[in-house]
DNA sequence: TTGCTTATTGGTCGGCCACTCAATAGCATC
DNA sequence: GATGCTATTGAGTGGCCGACCAATAAGCAA
């Protein structure tokens, strides 16, 4: 597809266009980098002028932040969707540390490794990452409040929870580019144990396959 | 300093300008990041032609991995310093955990979260973050050996002991960045707390200034 | 002092980037 | 079928980047 031939413009809504552009970039966003969101390439995929891309976004920044934003939103439904009617809260956590665990979650700790670093130099981006900083740890924080009031987790603060659980997630996803560990147990477990200690469950309770076996520690 | 008018070269031995070159790189590097260190900005502050720059690294990305191997180690050596002779080593890991949760630590976990997002791009420095990433662990066992041994640690394995304190250390860094949190001691003594369950201690023996009394949960 | 080695310069090249703007043409409306 | 609005193009600007290389001169050895 993005046939180079093509000769004759298509003339777009500007609502559908900029969706179009913006869609585009998040998916650059994932598979190569916030920083391969240029004018050029998105042009390319779209088989588009950059020149246009440029008029829906005089600023390349503020496409970057809202690539980012869209990636990072649609991550997180696909981890824990919003308003879940199917299934206990402690099955929700339960997927979400199989998942958040896994090698798929590989991709997605790239991205916000990415954004991260990228925040440094860009204040619209840094703006998008808190923003999606505050709405996982609220996602994640509804999980754990659901929970407690069902009477399946035992907690004073769900939010502070969900911060430490998400910290340890993120120091686990820290060498999502560089690749190493990955296989130690004690290791990979640490998300889910973190949440076990800190909801008043048994060791083992959100593992993936079984759910009430602790493991045993040694 | 650097003054743009000098007409007279200075001829320096190759070691001695290499020498400089890297470790004006490192300076940039944590200054700046890594994507800073340019033939024309490492010339520009060194008042010598990017040429020159050239000449001692053909190739800038092993410029790049080197400053990044330099100013980690640096670092590495300032929070743990190697053959430590004075102090116990709970006192070795109270000051490193005080250090690496202070403000001044920001700069450090910027470099770190810069390199680790670089690595996906450049291969060379994706070793050099991996061998990094060995050493401080390396360094973090040791001392949790050395206090195994002296029995004011208990543990049964020092190596996985490190990597878990390490990765809620890189997890509470990833928003170095963004400056979100920070406040609440729940989080803030994460890595602290980890490394005192890990090592059979009381709650808070690692704690900056009271070595044993807990500070207590509620 | 002279000569020689080589550290250092200066200039150039191609490449990719964001951004600007007047000219063009799709398409809905009449 | 003609008209007008505006989405889209095309072309150009200036900036910064790494890499390359022949010419130059610093400073040691003779």
């Amino acid at each position: 597809m993005a046939s180079r031939v093509q000769r004759k413009r298509i003339r777009k809504s500007p609502a559908d266009r900029r969706a179009e552009i913006v869609a585009s970039a998040a998916r650059v966003a994932i598979s190569e980098g916030l920083e391969a969101i240029t004018l050029r390439r998105i042009g390319e995929l779209l088989d588009i002028r950059p020149g246009l891309v440029s008029h829906y976004f005089p600023a390349v920044e503020d496409l970057v932040a809202e690539a980012f934003g869209n990636a990072a939103t649609a991550e997180l439904d696909g981890l824990l969707p919003p308003g879940q009617r199917t299934g206990t809260p402690s099955q929700h956590l339960t997927r979400f540390f199989a998942q958040a665990t896994g090698e798929a979650y590989d991709a997605i700790s790239r991205l916000w490794i990415n954004a991260r670093h990228l925040s440094r130099y860009r204040p619209v981006l840094r703006e998008r990452v808190a923003e999606q900083e505050a709405a996982w740890r609220e996602r994640l924080a509804d999980v754990i409040r659901a929970g407690a009031e069902r009477g399946e987790f035992r907690t004073d603060d769900a939010y502070v929870t969900a911060v430490q659980i998400l910290v340890v997630i993120d120091g686990l996803a820290a060498h999502a580019n560089t690749g190493t560990d990955s296989t130690v147990p004690r290791v990979t477990r640490m998300a889910a144990a973190t949440a076990e200690r800190e909801l008043g469950l048994p060791d083992g309770a959100l593992a993936d396959s079984a759910p009430g076996a602790p493991r045993g520690r040694g």
